[in-house]
DNA sequence: ATTATCTATAGATCTATAGATAATGC
DNA sequence: ATTATCTATAGATCTATAGATAATGC
């Protein structure tokens, strides 16, 4: 049954990977460890060679999900400066993404539950955040760089919120709505 | 055992209202029956004599809830008509407010819970924010009721964003920093 | 010999129900 | 007689661990 440092390594991968759509898709209480090992192809027993706890796993499959994110995000302002914010936004409040919850923004989907779990998944939350605000300080007018943070911050918010509320609702003309106003909004000025 | 219609009916309303609480504090599934029927002072068996089941529940206590929040809100509306945008801004992005989840707006600490959640808390959702959209539609400003009613989406979309981040950081500074943000940005035109 | 994974299980907790109990309300 | 609540429990599910197994890597 044992496989080799590589195999297991790359193991160890595909379970951070299926708890990151599995806890995103369900919350981090919505979720069994052995759900996530028979999604990862594993047995429940064999987690714990691999992670301390859920919670352990909750801290790594975060960080990893958002270190995807802020290299997704990086890449669009490198690749298109003139236009990022627009493509940024618009993918963000997209229906696809509103829809396929376990793809999606980590801070919509586990931000609240991220406030109730221990100090290593918040702080985890808190590091991941930092590099997507510094991309949108990048993008939003302003005059100053402290204008353009608060700016960012706000911007994110809203982006959070927007597809929070879109999911939350059942009708999907007042989910377009919702998503519909805050891309205006964002890409007015 | 058994007690008068007039205290079963009490007792109702205090397993919502402690259903309201603690369903906002631990999420949805982060607490059970029996532990909402032991901080409402009954048994948990007594428990499916109210409700038919817990996502019955659940829908029940967020229409509560959300039934009181704009309730709250018109009434800041109606007693403060010239800076009633102000006072509920500065109310909902409070330290206070971030800090008291189970307390604080539904769709903050319920939001992306209620995504997960079958048709009936879903529905509830959606009739419950249509209020304080309209209470925000006339509080922003705008030429049009279309642009205000835009606006006022993305107010309560950066409203929930900027609570459900606030809360989701360990960094107390920039958690700070985040209210501060969506703050200055929603109160400056 | 070491170790990654598996099988099996302990012990806690969860939703829901059955049946008993005792006070209400006809 | 009805019914609101209680006690007790069924049956499922959850986290975590113990010990067995078998392939790797010295």
């Amino acid at each position: 049954m044992r496989v080799s440092r590589e195999k297991a390594a790359e193991n160890r991968e595909t379970i951070v990977e299926a708890a990151g759509s599995l806890f995103r898709e369900k919350g981090f209480s919505g979720i069994g460890v052995a759900d996530i090992m028979r999604a990862a192809g594993l047995t429940h027993g064999g987690f714990y060679g691999h992670f301390k706890s859920k919670d352990d796993l909750a801290a790594e499959a975060s960080r990893a999900v958002m270190a995807r994110s802020a290299a997704s995000w990086a890449k669009t302002l490198e690749e298109h400066p003139d236009n990022a914010l627009e493509l940024l936004v618009e993918r963000y409040l997209s229906a696809k993404m509103r829809d396929d919850r376990s793809h999606s923004c980590i801070f919509g989907s586990l931000g609240a539950d991220a406030a109730r779990q221990g100090k290593p998944v918040r702080k985890a939350f808190a590091e991941g955040l930092r590099p997507l605000i510094d991309v949108l300080t990048v993008l939003v007018p302003g005059a100053s760089k402290v204008a353009r943070r608060r700016k960012a911050l706000a911007a994110m918010s809203q982006l959070v919120g927007a597809i929070v509320l879109a999911r939350a609702v059942d009708d999907a003309d007042f989910s377009d709505e919702i998503l519909a106003a805050s891309k205006a909004e964002l890409l007015r000025d």
